[in-house]
DNA sequence: TCTTTACGCAACTTTTTAGTTGCATATTAA
DNA sequence: TTAATATGCAACTAAAAAGTTGCGTAAAGA
């Protein structure tokens, strides 16, 4: 229903997935919903549901251990973001072009 | 309300935005808000709307123009959002770090 | 075995987002 | 001056997202 890219760029565009994800990242362990969850105000199944979304978007693995399920996080996919930006990366330093061409489109009128 | 990187990343997270801010990138001018409709299914008015979210966000910015707004892309907002992505970007190559210390995790409980 | 812990699932509410229709207004063209 | 064009604004609807409560269940610990 949603492609890859736009399922990740909406993953991360949350304030709450972003500070999920990073704590999985600066973790030095895998970390239990619950562990997760105790970061957070908001309730256990709340936090469940923004990791179900950044675990669609590949952002976030799990390995099921017990009663346990330990989260951790998978950065590869933002490469793709990355590979997103690089195009407009290059307009970044002469984005004034496009003022210019306005210029031009109005001078021309 | 909204922080700074949270509006960009909404932005940039729906797929009509994302194509908007792509026409206006590869733009060899300005474009006006009917001549950017009708590259779209849906209503002017709902592209307005996407492009004010844009322009919220800061990579549309628009000149006036009679009765014409000329809309052009700035992607240098775009800047922030690589800078957040730098950090995670040293973790692209080894997240398996993360599943070598979730199985340390395991072994030491 | 009994209790606690860690979870999933489903139903529900609230808020936000995406998109529409209708109408008013200013600018441009005939 | 009259008609067409480009737009904004407001009200509305529909759908998606964010978050909650409640309950059931399997695993672990006492």
């Amino acid at each position: 229903m949603q492609d890859n890219i736009t399922k990740l760029f909406k993953a991360i565009a949350d304030p709450t997935r972003r500070d999920i994800f990073h704590a999985l990242v600066i973790a030095t362990s895998a970390l239990s919903i619950t562990q997760i969850s105790n970061q957070f105000l908001m309730t256990r199944q709340g936090v469940t549901k923004h990791i179900k979304i950044l675990n669609d978007a590949g952002l976030v693995q799990m390995k099921e251990d017990g009663r346990n399920r330990f989260c951790f996080a998978d950065p590869k996919p933002l490469k793709e973001v990355n590979k997103w930006m690089q195009f407009y990366a290059q307009f970044w330093d002469d984005s004034l072009d496009n003022l210019d061409n306005y210029l031009k489109t109005k001078k021309d009128a």
